[in-house]
DNA sequence: TGTACATCAGTGAACGCGCGTTCACTGATGTAC
DNA sequence: TGTACATCAGTGAACGCGCGTTCACTGATGTAC
């Protein structure tokens, strides 16, 4: 989100961008059912007509957020994933298991982006239209941990004791877990860092074979 | 919930328990925020003095629900987990992927469990008291997993790559993302189990040392 | 068994607030001459 | 450079609906004599 924020000037693309921005806020604060159009407004400094001049209903910018956060989560996993690469192949190996993290915590490291995540997760078993889009923009996200897996795998030759695909399920529900307990107890961002790491880290270990 | 259901006499428990799971129901299907009393009510055949005759808040009633959720829960978990336990002592045994798996769908092993942890998750990521009591409940659930591990590891002499602790985490982590995704994905009960158990028992698989 | 009374769970009408949505408007920006 | 006009993003007042919550009531049940 927020790519070249103009201020000053008017621009619709900044207005919209500034209104998606600050939905997510407030949807991740208080759900989509809680969240007021004029809450949101409020947040981004505009009017309630400034928001149905850019979005048909509340329910449609839900949408739409959903959307725009799948493609920036797809989009900044793959930019993370071809910087390793590089680093690969040009002989700068970092760790496999941070490697790995690092990708991840890209994903969306911080509190609002698990509540906003879980939000639009609960959204998707409940709307079967949404669900549909959902489990594509889901299925991009799952295939670059795949990729990513499998480059530090062939990298550092290791082998996996399950698929690269398995290996890539469990470790983003491990990762999603870890990041909804860390919201839970309330810890800070480093602390959630901390947390993620050891507990994806020991997966990671475990996934890997070293008869 | 529903222990009992007089139906016919009048009775203030009857009621109360008519409600919360008539509520159980509307959370899930529209979440806490788009719940409306009347939903609710309308729902469990009453009107909506019934449910201030009874509750005092709307809040105050998913709260009551969220505890009788997690009770019922630990529960059917502990009294599944000492069945397994006397079958074991007998020389009845069931296979240590299967046992797992019968403990983790007497959790709530159909959609509108799934919907319902899943807000209520959310619900402790965002209250910060409601968070305090949920996790208390949350770790006898995960203590009655690493319980049940333990009996079955010894039972079948069997030997993790993890702790116990590290092992429910993990199980119950990919649990729970399994019954997102089917739920998701819209499948129906038998298809939701069948896809659980695959995935649930090759982590549970993975989890067992066998070099 | 029958009558009088107390209790109180559940009824249903009422209230008023806040919400999503609409729309006539304004004033800044861009364009034509 | 200056004037007249068109455009249209964003304003803010207004509307009316549905919601959470309240409360005076009713009628079934239990108790006392």
């Amino acid at each position: 989100m927020a790519e070249e924020v103009r201020s000053g000037t008017r621009s619709r693309e900044n207005t919209r961008a500034r209104l998606l921005e600050a939905a997510a806020e407030v949807f991740a604060e208080v759900g989509l059912g809680e969240a007021s159009v004029e809450r949101i407004c409020e947040r981004a400094g505009y009017t309630r007509g400034a928001f149905y001049s850019n979005f048909a209903t509340k329910d449609e910018m839900f949408l739409e957020l959903a959307k725009v956060v799948a493609r920036d989560r797809v989009a900044a996993a793959r930019a993370r994933v071809a910087e390793i690469d590089v680093a690969a192949t040009i002989g700068v190996e970092a760790s496999d298991v941070a490697a790995i993290i690092r990708v991840l915590d890209v994903i969306g490291d911080d509190r609002l982006s698990t509540l906003l995540m879980y939000e639009i997760n609960l959204h998707a078993m409940r709307d079967r239209d949404f669900a549909v889009a959902y489990a594509v923009q889901e299925q991009e996200m799952v295939d670059e941990v795949v990729q990513l897996i499998e480059e530090v795998v062939e990298n550092e030759r290791l082998e996996l004791r399950v698929t690269s695909l398995e290996a890539a399920r469990i470790i983003l529900a491990v990762w999603g877990d870890v990041s909804g307990r860390a919201a839970i107890a309330g810890l800070d961002a480093d602390a959630a860092r901390e947390l993620r790491s050891v507990e994806v880290g020991r997966v990671v270990q475990l996934l890997i074979e070293r008869c």
